[in-house]
RNA sequence: GCCGGGGUGGCGGAACUGGUAGACGCGAUGGACUUAAAAUCCAUUAGAACGUAAAGCGCUCUGUGUCGGUUCGAUUCCGAUCCCCGGCACCA
């Protein structure tokens, strides 16, 4: 007979409701387990097979966890904001709002088919007032501690549809959605400070428990510099030029640098074409070239502008600068690679020690100075490229001779002391954007009065309810803007006419939260009750995708510490340990709609049920490799399911018959029981560590051994007792709930359980007496080659091996005539001969 | 270009800390059951040469991207090199 899924699955997922059994208990934080799924976003489409990737072999560990008597809470909700319900609903002209409860409706049906230990009353949706309420609190407290402001900013925007796009719907310079180029325009923006924390969210790093190659990425977005800040006046007959007399000598500018050894090296300093002193330092007989050259600039999109293949133009400004460290003149120019937004917007020119210098310095033949002498290497030797590694200090004065690693800090004492330069610390990371010029996602709550100006939502005013009947078809405007209804307000400060902020928040706003709310999910007066938060944060283990590295993860910490500052919580960090799954791919590619390669896990799911399919991705591959999809490898599952339930219809009688003790001492059983015993030991152990360690692929082949074990044994029928295969069989059964849950708990009732597997802790300890065999499996090696393998009692004594071995005719054949030059012997594993 | 990760049978993949490479599964081949097919069960399955009349068995060699090194012994350590995947992309 079939297993019969359908009815087991919906009978165990019926029970588990009608029983509490997924019920988290937040009361009691004693042994507190928070195991943590990347929410869902469910504006776009339904489950596919990579969310069953994220959530069943996720729920699977948090299983075993609770088997072993820990506390979990494991939730689940929907990140429903966002711009695919938004483009979905300009296309078909169903409001977002609907489409979106409609899909949470549907996804919530979907994921309870998965079986996993979700408490579905403890789910947030980010689209909701009541959850949006209290992310424009959040909003508000940064405003109010100074870490919301508004500028006026360059950003993404598609001109087709009218919009700014977020960063990761900028795919290689084109939007996402129609393929337009992208172009950079200034708007007025709100921004978090997220580099206030910049040192701090680097520093944390190293005492997380996160897949290294995310923790390089945070690190590498972070991007700290250390280096200096250096002063250089323009020359004083720069102003050769009658009609700038008001302009003098004692005009100054800084550049960043970190590699202040280098300094004497300078032919030329260049500044982004943005640079506020640009204007004042472009000479008459220099004006049209590089006005013409602003011109062009402005015509390149940003992609272009920032392409390393691209040719580096720049022109000559006519002004000259004045080296600080030697005192030489040196030329100053504008080039679009120098970027106005990081550092002083001013970089010095070191063409024999910095690549892209040295390119610029060839195309426009300006002097290349070697200041840094590769070891081993002459110092009039003219420089074939930049030489960009440590080296020894010449043509630098007093300097010369010394490490560069040595003169930068040398140098930088020295220019500290003239007053001409001040260390300094630059950061890569960027405020973050979070204004969006779209409808669905959460007001920002804050209005703009007459008389008051900008003015914050008063706390008790909230939310900010985003209004239902707005035309948020696309406009070169934000949505909002056109509900006269949402913009005419009243200043909550003085009572007069105020207009409402018409942009919406980045929905990466929503995400950086919402493992906050969870167990305060049901409180109407808190985004998060502090006592309940502080005992079951941070969450102990959060699984999702890579993708995610530097966004959501990032903002995630970064609100993490805030909070912290402002004495809302009591933890440094969200999430103490971090795994991501693989990607399925299919074909090759990403799965995606418009691919048409979306593989549907609903065709498993009707085949095979919940259980066999989750067992499959698991068995797979390892959890943490992508790869293709491919379904020939199920039936493998669906057999060993099959396989295991046949064998308890086969023995149900025996199996409810038979009563077995909890342990065994296994020197006390017999042959064949004791090799069941053992086995079914080891696989305990194995299974018990690989689901920990997120190996699920080695847990389940292990379970198939076990499985052989039992069924296959050639003696098998007969020579064990049913006391020892009763035990195994429960132990199995055991083993499998975390795995296959709905299925586990059928086998149970089949022997006679009557209570949920998951009630009380259930997990047994292997017993380590009985994981070392008795005997071992010597290999025999001669000259380094496999001949033969013997068998010994463990830990048997070198000597006795060393002898039983030289006994052996196979190692007599290769040893007898010949001297024995060295014999090595590696306890319990192998013998290694040397003869000559 | 830079930073990560990875190359193991026909396929997905195992292999503790340098110690018998290929666990487990898929597929394939042969067989049993069946009127037949599906399903199920059993056996074989890295490649090559050789011995035996043959099945079987025995035996030897090669083999973890490529080349070289360390070692009694290397998928594992070191150096060079090629390829694939992911991320960043002039941050001075």
């Amino acid at each position: 007979m079939k297993y019969p899924f359908q009815e087991i699955e919906t009978k165990w997922q019926k029970r588990w409701e009608e029983e509490g059994i997924n019920k988290a208990n937040l009361s009691e934080a004693e042994k507190k387990l928070y195991a943590l799924v990347m929410f869902i976003y469910p504006s776009a489409a339904k489950m596919h097979i990579g969310h069953w990737f994220n959530y069943g072999p996720t729920d699977t560990w948090a299983r075993l966890k609770k088997l072993q008597g820990n506390n979990v809470f494991e939730p689940i909700g929907y990140d429903a904001f966002g711009l695919p319900a938004e483009n979905y609903a300009i296309k078909t002209g169903i409001h977002p709002h609907d489409s979106t409860l409609q899909n949470v409706n549907d996804i919530r049906d979907q994921l309870k088919t998965l079986g996993a230990m979700y408490d579905f009353d403890y789910e947030v949706n980010t689209s909701l007032p009541e959850y949006y309420k209290w992310t424009q609190w959040l909003f508000l407290l940064l405003y109010k501690n100074k870490l919301a402001y508004r500028q006026n900013a360059p950003v993404n925007w598609c001109s087709k549809d009218a919009t700014v796009l977020a960063n990761e719907q900028v795919v290689d310079g084109k939007c996402e959605r129609c393929g337009t180029e992208v172009i950079r325009k200034n708007l007025t923006q709100w921004f978090f400070k997220i580099t206030n924390y910049a040192e701090e969210l680097l520093q944390h790093l190293d005492k997380i428990d996160w897949p290294e190659k995310t923790k390089t990425m945070q690190r590498n977005w972070i991007g700290k510099s250390v280096g200096i800040e250096i002063e250089f006046a323009v020359a004083s007959d720069s102003q050769s030029d009658k009609s700038k007399s008001d302009f003098e000598s004692d005009s100054t500018f800084r550049v960043f640098t970190t590699r202040p050894d280098t300094l004497f090296g300078v032919t030329y300093v260049v500044l982004a074409p943005e640079h506020s002193l640009l204007k004042q330092l472009t000479t008459s007989s220099q004006k049209n070239l590089v006005e013409n050259y602003l011109e062009e600039v402005k015509k390149e999109t940003e992609i272009e502008r920032q392409s390393t293949t691209k040719e580096k133009t720049g022109v000559f400004t006519g002004s000259y600068a004045i080296n600080p460290i030697n005192n030489e003149k040196i030329p100053i120019w504008i080039a679009d690679y120098v970027l106005a937004t990081y550092g002083t917007g001013a970089v010095m020119g070191v063409p024999g020690h910095d690549e892209r210098d040295f390119i610029l310095a060839k195309k426009f033949s300006l002097p290349i100075k070697k200041v840094i002498l590769e070891e081993g290497k002459l110092a009039n030797e003219e420089l074939q490229s930049a030489f960009c590694e440590v080296g020894t200090l010449v043509n630098s004065g007093k300097f010369d001779g010394f490490n560069s690693e040595i003169a930068k800090e040398k140098i930088s004492d020295e220019l500290e002391k003239i007053g001409k330069g001040k260390r300094k610390i630059n950061f890569r990371l960027r405020d973050w954007l979070v204004s969006r010029q779209r409808y669905w996602g959460a007001p920002i709550p804050i209005v703009y009065c007459e008389s008051c100006g900008e003015v914050p939502i008063p706390e008790n005013q909230l939310p900010v309810l985003l209004p239902y009947n707005v035309d948020f078809r696309l406009g070169g405007e934000s949505p909002l803007a056109r509900s006269e209804e949402f913009v005419n307000t009243t200043c909550p400060n003085c009572g007069k006419k105020a207009k409402r902020d018409v942009d919406t928040m980045d929905t990466f706003v929503d995400s950086s939260w919402y493992f906050l709310r969870y167990p305060s999910s049901k409180n109407s007066e808190v985004a998060f009750e502090k006592n309940v938060t502080n005992q079951w944060l941070p969450v102990d283990k959060y699984v999702g995708g890579a993708e995610h590295a530097v966004m959501h993860l990032l903002y995630a910490r970064f609100i993490t510490k805030v909070l912290r500052d402002t004495g809302y919580i009591n933890f440094d960090e969200p999430f103490l340990s971090l795994v991501h799954q693989g990607t399925i791919t299919n074909k090759g590619a990403k799965m995606s709609k418009s691919r048409g390669n979306v593989v549907n896990p609903g065709t498993f799911t009707e085949q095979y049920g919940g259980d066999v399919f989750r067992l499959y991705l698991m068995f797979m591959r390892p959890y943490d490799e992508s790869g293709d999809w491919n379904d020939e490898g199920i039936q493998g599952t669906w057999r060993f399911v099959n396989r295991i339930y046949q064998l308890l219809l086969d023995n149900k009688e025996m199996l409810r018959a038979t009563s077995f003790k909890a342990k065994y001492e296994i020197q006390s059983l017999q042959s064949l029981d004791k090799i069941l015993y053992r086995k079914t030991n080891q696989t305990l152990k194995k299974v018990e560590e690989n689901i920990h360690d997120f190996h699920f692929n080695t847990a389940i082949s292990s379970l198939m051994e076990l499985l052989n074990e039992l069924t296959n044994s050639p003696a098998a029928a007969g020579k064990r007792t049913n006391e020892i295969t009763t035990w195994c069989i429960h132990k199995l059964i055991i083993m499998l709930a975390p795995l296959a849950p709905h299925f586990a708990e059928e086998l149970n009732e089949m022997c006679g359980g009557k209570e949920s597997l998951f009630k009380g802790n259930k997990w047994i300890r292997y017993d380590e007496t009985a994981i070392a065999e008795d005997e071992v499996t010597i290999a025999i090696q001669i000259n380094g080659k496999l001949r033969d393998t013997m068998q010994f009692p463990i830990d048997s004594h070198d000597e006795i091996i060393k002898q039983a071995v030289l006994q052996n005719d196979v190692v007599k054949k290769y040893v007898d005539g010949k001297a024995i030059a060295k014999v090595v012997v590696v306890k319990n594993k192998l013998i290694s001969i040397v003869v000559k």
